[in-house]
DNA sequence: GAGGCAAAAAGTGCATGCAATTGCCTGCTG
DNA sequence: CAGCAGGCAATTGCATGCACTTTTTGCCTC
């Protein structure tokens, strides 16, 4: 018996791996144009390069990592075209969950959406950025469910963790915790009205904001090449 | 029987396994629950096991085959509802993807798109229905191509390959060729207006028909489990 | 000192081998 | 004859090995 794998969740190594490398990358932990390389990370998870080599497949084919035919896989580099196009998608998908949610959803998402946005309000007054972090993302995640869409739902979850490194620190900008409630509640109410067009519109604006705001973010920390982590 | 892998283009093993697989999947050669066994699959290319499973990997990423640890993979079944929710999406995508390229498209890809549609009158009169598919996957990528957003352009690309066994024949229904002639003639109308909402909406309509049409045949040919091929 | 070449080093790509798991088959029990 | 335990064949999951490609390094030339 040698060496088990140690802190890391159930699932078969291949698994694992995906998830290990995925957060890393998603988390910017691992920053993009940064090389993986299949030794070293090998290594550093005490498992073959086999199942490393899965992984990084599947995040290729996930989009996260790009693969060079025999010269080593990178951690994907975002041009700016194609973050602003991620962003116009992602503003595009919420707001078609939030038009679908607008006239799908059952009376106890309705009123559940409601509940967790009022009880957010506290978050906003006493300036919590991390919890109100923590709830934000389960608003949207609510509102992508509510589309009672489960290929919709995917598409946006999978663009939403693509675009999670440009997004750290949105909260940081002075203002943006009461405005972002603001713009929730825009949605919230046009939901509750049952009025699809206008919560779609709702979303798309609040995407937009948010994505503007996070772009700033991006531009100086993107085309960077690989740092030293560890 | 068994030998060559001449007819596939190049890249790695994996790349060409990939599509391989992932081809006869979309063109439903290989039915949805059909098992997918690895030595098999490496005896039927010529290859060994390991990239075929690195194949299976990234197309169980893709979400075209279902992988269940230690108990191998399958062509992934796709329930009605998903497929549904598939259809469905693509009716959104489509009509994003025709209201930006009624605002975005260039002089030139406003002109060809026109002419293209224009030639393909002519099919229509034929009734020549493999030349006037053929023209019609050309046309939805030309909107595609269209709106200017690399993001947008995966995940409706990517949707319509996962919808594409499930779209077979549509033009086969009677009267379908023309039908959809003048569907396509709405949209390029509003492109050429420049009307982004008419172009989505007409796209959006166009689809939801397809669907309909289509969602007929999948009826009779999905739940069943595998057929034989070999 | 810069440029170019060749050999070595590093790293990827695929094949093969072996342990682990699953599912089936058999034979026993009630 | 149904039901279940145990064993066996088939198959998956991962590790390792080897060939090939790319990159680096060191040396030579100019």
């Amino acid at each position: 018996m040698s060496g088990k794998r140690s802190l890391i969740r159930s699932g078969t190594t291949v698994d694992q791996m995906v998830r290990a490398i995925g957060d890393r990358i998603v988390t910017g932990y691992l920053r993009p144009g940064e090389k993986l390389d299949e030794t070293s990370l090998a290594a550093r998870f005490d498992v073959s390069r086999t199942p490393v080599r899965e992984a990084l497949g599947q995040l290729s084919a996930m989009g996260l990592v790009e693969r060079r035919p025999n010269r080593g896989a990178i951690v994907a580099v975002v041009t700016q075209e194609h973050l602003a196009s991620m962003f116009e998608s992602m503003a595009e998908l919420e707001a078609i969950c939030a038009r679908f949610s607008a006239e799908r959803m059952t009376t106890a998402e309705r009123r559940s959406l409601e509940i967790e946005h009022q009880a957010s309000a506290r978050l906003v007054q006493l300036g919590a950025e991390e919890d109100y972090e923590y709830f934000n993302t389960e608003f949207h995640t609510r509102l992508y469910r509510g589309a009672h869409n489960a290929h919709i739902y995917e598409m946006t979850v999978m663009t939403r963790s693509r675009l999670a490194p440009f997004r750290r620190a949105q909260f940081m900008l002075a203002g943006r915790l009461a405005k972002s409630w603001q713009e929730h509640d825009a949605i919230v109410t046009a939901i509750m009205r049952g009025d699809g067009n206008a919560a779609g519109k709702a979303a798309k604006d609040h995407v937009s904001i948010v994505s503007e705001a996070s772009a700033v973010f991006a531009v100086g920390d993107q085309p960077r090449a690989a740092p030293q982590h560890q």
